[in-house]
DNA sequence: AATGATTTGCAATATTGTTGCAATATTTTT
DNA sequence: AAAAATATTGCAACAATATTGCAAATCATT
């Protein structure tokens, strides 16, 4: 089961929340928030695991966090990290202004910037808003 | 007065909480997000009346809104956009992580990134966290 | 100054996030 | 495979954040 073997990977226990979760970021076409695992009909977790198991995938590197302007933090598993089990988010995020889902643009690098002098930069986030092509005429 | 100024060329009325925000804005050294005006020592402005105040002032392209991962929205007044009325928040913003504080890059202009085949870009917001010049050693 | 339109603050409510702790489940050890 | 040790879960209570309706106050226009 693959679920397991990621929870392996980086060395959480394997319990059932933890697997059920992880499904629906399989599932999912794009990224999810919160709300829409808490909110999801098929599954009957507490509010607060779902809480503790999002901070947990994050600090783990099994999913990682797209900002957004709307009071949410948006959450996505990345194909190629997450099977290492080596967080890696340079790549670009696409809100889609139609459909609302969010993808990864996995090979969409975020380019480097020049910054100021005196500004050291540490990690970047990109994300673009837009159609998406399920969402295009 | 120059927020006066501002609120009318927005075709806003000029009201006193609306100066007072506005104030506040001009007087900070970064973005600002809800919490840091509502908890203000020396202003007085009902929780609501900021929420409607940052909503209208995002609407009248008077601030422009910086995503975060952490179930925050910074709000900030942008120097060339806010002279001129008119809202262009393709710049960098840089958090820092010491001070906390975020600033508007308005000389670093996100570039574009080519997207796959079906995504029509709208707007791109670039955060980039790291050391400010402030805070570097 | 008076009228009409807009904005504000209050109250009530809803939603979202956090903490402590006992019960349960998982992992490790024997 | 069972017992001990560890980690996770769910509940309850609470805290913080966000939204709505409406009457009172403020602002713009005449």
């Amino acid at each position: 089961m693959q679920q397991e073997a990621v929870l392996k990977k980086a060395g959480l226990s394997v319990t059932e929340s933890r697997k059920t979760i992880l499904d629906l970021f399989f599932a999912a076409q794009g990224a999810l928030a919160h709300a829409d695992i808490e909110k999801h009909s098929s599954i009957n977790i507490d509010r607060v695991t779902v809480y503790r198991t999002l901070q947990t995938f994050v600090e783990s590197g099994i999913i990682h966090q797209i900002p957004t302007t709307d009071n949410t933090i948006l959450y996505a598993l990345c194909k190629d990290s997450c099977e290492a089990g080596h967080h890696h988010d340079e790549h670009v995020h696409f809100i889609c202004v139609v459909c609302n889902k969010t993808n990864c643009l996995d090979d969409v690098i975020v380019p480097k910037v020049k910054l100021p002098n005196g500004f050291l930069p540490l990690q970047t986030a990109m994300v673009v808003k837009g159609t998406c092509i399920d969402c295009r005429n």
